[in-house]
DNA sequence: ATGTCTTTGTGAACGCGTGCACAAAGATAG
DNA sequence: CTATCTTTGTGCACGCGTTCACAAAGACAT
């Protein structure tokens, strides 16, 4: 078997955008809840305003999908939520583990919202000696020293990190070598992996960060001239720098 | 364009894209690592391998915040990491409100990432009266009843929220009439708010969806004549009742 | 069957973000 | 002071994603 690529409608699952599949989960949540009040159909409009994005990108991101609606009545419920689920590959189980058992971890094995879709919490594992046997969300913590066993007695291919920074690449490292393919990263590390292997990070930090800049913003709209009372910044170890100074010197004064 | 004026710290907020904006705190963690090991200088290629970027992305990212490198030597990391911070809007405290300590909330309650970078748990809000008064993370629970005034009193800005889907958006209405201008969700719900209001989503579940889509892809680059197993059939009298739903997500409240 | 009305699917224009490639700036050596 | 070498800052081109606007498709009524 080659690059064997004939087979495959082309149109399709070929060349999805990654921005409308970072958008079809929402459309999915949507549906689902519609299809919990049994609504039959509906139309982009109103599925756009309960995803909360705009009417015309939704049409053309399912149009990446194919031609499932119907002109003049809108989309069928169900129809479109099977669709979306077997694009996602939600039609299948997936076996997850997560590493680093600590409170993020343990807040996450706990968490609802991966069992209801697909995702099964296969294994918990933790460098901890102590914590082996724990169980945490009904599941027995296991020891990184059977990392190897695990990821591959389990068939896991999806990995989610949550231990300290410090870890976290020895962990990825580990996890790739088993099999993994695919890590959702919650520690604050900049990953490197293999060609092959995605990865997705969650930085909670960096989040509040970019809150905090817009937030700067609107407030210091008018006061924009008293955050001055933060000291210019020390003059470091400054190696190799003469007294000529290749410090501040800007500082909005 | 640029007129080389080089004094005032470039176009202020004016216009630094959402996409440099993102990345700021990338290059911060970075240098704050080279800091710490006190190295003086780094070059835009030492620094982008660091932060996992392109090392011109790096540089026309810094362009937008000013002329702050030193041609033939690089950039001084004492002196980035400060107008990094500035422009941020690190330099001063943000305290920071969580609403629905779940296990969720209680993990990020506990989470030093936060209180690292300026921000700090300044209230924990639930709206289980039994919760009152309970420590976490060795703040007191309150409860939602004085929402209102525990956001005033601290001078909350930015808020959390950890609360199951279906209390999401209440919740929300209520911080953003107390005040709360920016806002980071992590419910698996679609929060409007009014003009002005920055939210910010961390979606769990959706992470791991678009991971399998890839996942799916990898997998079934051979095997991709399966998918015909599951009769998709339309127009379907809602027979599918199953455990697709997402109420559980972060705690029952 | 024909006409009207609704809603999809998409061509095309636009804007943002990315990466290349290079001239300008400054350090450093002679 | 001049030459050379390093690294920044950025003009430019390209590709992706978003949005508009509308023709085509089909439902529904007459």
């Amino acid at each position: 078997m080659a690059t064997g690529r004939t087979h495959r409608p082309a149109t399709r699952s070929r060349g999805i955008p990654e921005a409308t599949v970072a958008r079809l989960p929402l459309y999915l949540r949507a549906l689902t809840a519609l299809s919990e009040r049994s609504v039959p159909t509906v139309s982009s409009e109103e599925l756009a305003t309960a995803a909360g994005v705009n009417s015309a990108k939704l049409r053309k991101d399912f149009s990446y999908l194919g031609s499932y609606g119907t002109r003049g009545v809108g989309y069928d419920v169900e129809y479109l939520v099977y669709q979306i689920s077997r694009e996602l590959g939600l039609t299948q189980d997936w076996p997850v583990a997560i590493v680093g058992i600590g409170n993020l971890g343990a807040a996450l094995a706990n968490y609802g919202g991966f069992a209801s879709r697909g995702f099964r919490v296969a294994a918990l594992i933790d460098a901890d000696p102590a914590m082996a046997g724990t169980p945490v969300a009904g599941i027995a913590v296991q020891h990184t020293d059977d990392l190897d066993r695990i990821i591959s007695d389990n068939g896991v291919s999806i990995g989610v990190i949550t231990t300290p920074p410090g870890a976290a690449q020895q962990v990825c490292d580990r996890l790739v070598a088993a099999g993994v393919t695919s890590i959702l990263n919650f520690a604050p590390t900049v990953l490197s992996v293999p060609e092959g292997v995605d990865v997705r990070k969650v930085d909670l930090s960096i989040e509040l960060q970019i809150l905090a800049f817009h937030e700067q913003r609107k407030a210091g709209e008018d006061s924009a001239a008293e955050d001055e009372g933060a000291p210019p910044m020390r003059a470091t170890p400054a190696s190799r720098k003469g007294p000529d100074g290749d410090m501040p010197a800007v500082m909005p004064a």
